[in-house]
DNA sequence: GCGTATGGTTGCATCGTTGCAAGCTAGTTG
DNA sequence: CAACTAGCTTGCAACGATGCAACCATACGC
């Protein structure tokens, strides 16, 4: 049923070698060949089979992209970036989730089904870690928004101690005396969570601040509810927090939900800070306050990175540290300060 | 460098055929064949090439979702679940999306690409219609939430106007005299918004109400900052309302960030309704009231119907229509009604 | 006029797998 | 004991495309 090479080759009495050499813009082909081809390919409407052609070359022109949770926001923005990024350049992408599942990781790491389907690989890795990874990828791989030192992969991340540590100063800075954090996570789930309760560590301790571990929570997941839940947690404390850093901004509304639901006023009795700058916290009430990563360069440069590994260069690992932001919104800073509410625009940007 | 059946049946010393049986869990193989087979293909670890598997099948083993928006929660959620149950029964799902632009849909829906890369496509049209979908499409299809009649295609919907209709009349009932909708949209930006228009129109006709068009806001897209700006517009009449029907959830979260930076009380002055039930709704403040389509019934129903096609079962078209609920929150019934905040039980839950 | 460069076209093999149908062996049946 | 069956194994062709290298003209230089 489909149109072949052959039929279109037979329509136009040529060979079916002088048809691909037309398909494929090869410069050695007469005018007149090239029309007569040309012609019988859109009478026929032509398609190229790309899984035979994809068999023949060696390549799918595919790659995936592995995330946690596709439901979670950042990853949505994020999956949205790199697909347009691949696609720029002619590849179609695949996403996977993990749903925070090692087991789950595993078996789309492995090569067994379709993992063969791709060329690349770009990967947001919760629980795996670098040694395993090495041990069972055999395609070219990118690794996103994790680590701080590079190993044997090409990285694309930020820099989570220094953004957590500029989230929790800027807590500090405000005067907050008791600065909670929601969000840590046993080593197993990923070493974002360590990183960023270090970061929030070394402000408190640079500030000459104690920290107590009462108020460090930790949560399964990074969901809304999580930091619902957590926020309970703290205000059911005999000496509450006056500040509380959320390790990403789901966290973060999950948290301001509990706080204005027991009546306690954002920023006023408690000042609330995110992490991702999804576009969520731009329109809630208060507007979240939050640490932002350049998404749209992460993408580009994962992607790019991915692609030069497929072209064959064969560099050493690199590592992509990307530019974050400080944004303050109504939930640290306040209705006063703040008359542009609404349009995501920052009041204060310092940071790098 | 990767193993073939050839490379493991010259270890096991058999044909390749006989290690094509094994991997196929061919029945007549002796099991003294499978056992050695076996051994050869875990010494060497082979992995079945999937793109040369598929040219021979004919199949790819991959469906295409087709979405406006990735970014937008609904969507999202949505692709999670149909990712999931296509996963269950094989399937690789490729996520397309078309950012509302018509083009964009001719071109993913056009064959000539990476069409020809997958089996079968769900697709949630914008701007295309019916008509031009049934000329260009060969493979086949499902078609998402829009349509309330079905036509030459399978459908998975629920009833646009019958859902928009109960939203409306909800406020209706909580004796709001001045009801607004936001989200109205010329044709060519699909039918989803014609059918909310028509249902909330029904509504408020039914119950004697009049009709006023200044009250019926267009918007671009369904993004917050459009439920944000038409908010605007309609606080800025001479008569504001004192209820808004918004046709999804993210323009009634923009709206309502409008009536609190404004100084509004929602609902006490204004009550504000949404669509879709997303995630953020649960713990937004106030809490959004919202219709909820049943979204995993609506996955499942859209891969199991393709699937079906891609059998070869050649049924009559059928249409599927999904039950929604109306999930009542803060947004319309207060605080003082609500106790269960943030857990997302529905308060009253009546409707079909 | 002969060797050679150049443009244009082609046949054949191949990518890794599976469908088809035949072949082989051993066991069953009349 | 011949004929047949059932169980097991295999070779060959094919899916639809592209890499390779040969091939045929024509035109050019000497």
């Amino acid at each position: 049923m489909p149109v072949t090479l052959r039929d279109v080759a037979r329509r136009a009495g040529v060979s079916v070698r002088t048809v691909s050499n037309v398909v494929n813009d090869f410069p050695y082909v007469s005018p007149e060949t090239r029309a007569k081809v040309q012609k019988a390919l859109d009478e026929l409407g032509y398609r190229p089979n790309l899984v035979a052609r994809n068999l023949r070359r060696g390549r799918t022109g595919m790659i995936a992209l592995v995330v946690p949770e596709l439901a979670v926001p950042y990853f949505a923005e994020l999956a949205d970036l790199v697909m347009a990024e691949a696609g720029e350049h002619g590849y179609t992408t695949i996403i996977d989730q993990t749903h925070g599942d090692i087991e789950r990781e595993r078996q789309i790491i492995h090569p067994s089904t379709r993992a063969m389907l791709f060329d690349g690989l770009i990967f947001s890795p919760l629980g795996m870690g670098e040694a395993e990874l090495r041990q069972r990828v055999k395609t070219p791989i990118v690794l996103l928004g994790e680590r701080i030192a590079g190993g044997g992969f090409d990285y694309v991340a930020f820099d989570n101690v220094a953004a957590a540590r500029r989230a929790t100063e800027h807590l500090i800075a405000l005067g907050r005396r008791r600065i909670a954090a929601i969000g840590a996570q046993p080593w197993d789930h990923g070493e974002t969570a360590q990183y960023r309760t270090q970061g929030y560590h070394d402000a408190l301790v640079s500030a000459g601040r104690s920290v107590e571990p009462d108020l460090l929570v930790r949560t399964p997941h990074f969901h809304r509810a999580d930091g619902a839940a957590a926020m309970a947690r703290l205000l059911d404390l005999p000496e509450p927090p006056d500040a509380v850093f959320c390790f990403n901004d789901l966290l973060a509304l999950g948290a301001i939900r509990t706080l204005l639901e027991r009546g306690y006023r954002v920023p006023e009795d408690v000042a609330v800070i995110g992490f991702d700058d999804i576009e969520d916290g731009r329109y809630s009430t208060p507007t979240l306050t939050t640490v932002s990563p350049d998404k749209q360069r992460i993408a580009a440069a994962a992607v790019e990175y991915l692609l030069e590994r497929l072209k064959g260069e064969d560099k050493a690992p690199r590592t992509l540290m990307v530019d974050f932001t400080l944004v303050v919104r109504e939930s640290t800073a306040g209705r006063s300060r703040n008359d542009n509410v609404g349009t995501g625009a920052p009041l204060l940007e310092p940071t790098r």
